[in-house]
DNA sequence: GCAAAAGTGTTGTCCTTACACCCATGC
DNA sequence: GCATGGGTGTAAGGACAACACTTTTGC
């Protein structure tokens, strides 16, 4: 099976003259993507953040960002970011907004398409340290550079509603994990205290975990059971929404 | 009061100077906006399309779109669109997604920003005929040019959740509506049929709704009551949710 | 044995669903 | 008077919220 790159053959760039004549008639913009970075421990929210690089911003935080490569969409970009200053892959991550304003960078206009992530602390490392790389409470946070501190309010209502809809909070989980890790996760995250019970019997009756038969270890208190999320059961059993919320 | 434009001072643009160095570094990309506008009558959900200007997608059906000018934010220029499109201001108009594929577009990598509005068809009266603007029942469109059939589908599909947790939905609707009217526009979104006294008890028991103590006139059945949303109880009354619902 | 958190059930309330008959209008 | 859709209530089932005691471990 051969494929053509269709754009060098003769009779397509014909067709496709108007096109780029059209295109190129556009305005360009500089684009950058930026991701959140959502992360978990010591039962608090976390997001990983860096020391500015611009002089204007000395010593204020910024989120992990970088321009969009001529050749890259935007998904690409942002998980390029999270490799290179993670070194993980294979993350969650998702689109969340594209900010705009036409002053939010002082260095002239630059578009920013932001991406959140939800990755577990413990499995990685972060080699590297460049601009004091550093996991920061969400609620700890005061100012930041460019728009950032709106940009990470938005994806923490964004998180917020997500996470009530779809069960992203296993990725800011260890593999397995204890009901009370995952009951702090949701704390931690909505900014609210739920009922122990009522949180076990609706994780139970919902048939997404699965008992590993293992408990924690180590604990100074009655250890609990571990559990591992239901991936599979979890794609089977989607729910099909249909009712009125407002 | 006085302010300053402070890009025009010299002591801020010496600070902002490592800053445009930088954005001047990024690689600059064309971005356009496309609105997704929603429209419902004849008991459909109707789209808002043009035929495509370019000669490789003669004749196919695309979303209403333009570049982003060099001093515009991405809101403004999906307001621009509409306006010039349609005449009407002020109508709901919300960011979607931001599509970036490098091969989207035939003319060159070309970004674009999606904005979903929904605005109530009989009000107005389409005066640009430009491209043969026209409504389409959104289950009757097949083909589009570039990549716009799958981002109506995107849009589509948050349509139906948007409208089950915000009341997206009056903005479809003239202000005076009946009961049926609104649980037609349910029906057309969610491609399902709902129980017609459930409905209208749920919509009551929000108090939502204010009695226009008016009723349907010239329809060949008994009248309805004609309502108005009461968008100040509803600014009051935002649930704060807080469950679980995958 | 004490501190600390795990584990577990019941009850009342509310919301959702399913379902059938009479009413007002235009023709 | 008939066709068309408007308007209404109830009962059963399911989900959610509130709430307290016993168990297991480390120290």
């Amino acid at each position: 099976m051969f494929e053509y790159d269709k754009s060098l053959t003769g009779i397509q760039s014909s067709v496709n003259k108007d096109a780029m004549i059209l295109v190129n008639s556009y305005p360009k913009v500089p684009l950058t993507v930026d991701c959140v970075i959502f992360g978990f421990t010591d039962n608090l929210l976390k997001v990983l953040l860096i020391k500015s690089d611009l002089e204007q911003y000395k010593d204020q935080l910024s989120l992990l960002g970088d321009m969009v490569k001529s050749n890259e969409d935007l998904d690409s970009a942002a998980n390029r970011v999270l490799l290179e200053r993670t070194g993980m892959q294979n993350v969650y991550l998702e689109q969340v907004h594209t900010f705009s304003k036409v002053d939010r960078h002082p260095g002239g206009r630059v578009i920013t398409t932001v991406y959140a992530s939800l990755l577990d602390f413990k499995n990685q490392e972060l080699k590297i340290h460049e601009n004091e790389l550093k996991w920061h409470a969400l609620n700890q946070i005061s100012e930041m550079a460019f728009d950032h501190k709106h940009i990470l309010e938005v994806c923490h209502k964004w998180l917020q509603k997500r996470i009530q809809e779809h069960p992203l909070a296993f990725s800011l989980l260890p593999e397995k994990f204890s009901l009370r890790q995952l009951q702090n996760v949701y704390e931690a995250i909505l900014g609210a205290q739920l009922d122990r019970r009522n949180f076990r019997k609706k994780f139970a009756s919902m048939g997404l975990l699965i008992d590993t038969n293992e408990m924690e270890v180590h604990v100074t208190h009655r250890p609990g059971k571990l559990y591992k999320f239901d991936y599979a059961q979890y794609e089977l059993s989607k729910r099909n929404w249909v009712g009125i919320d407002f």
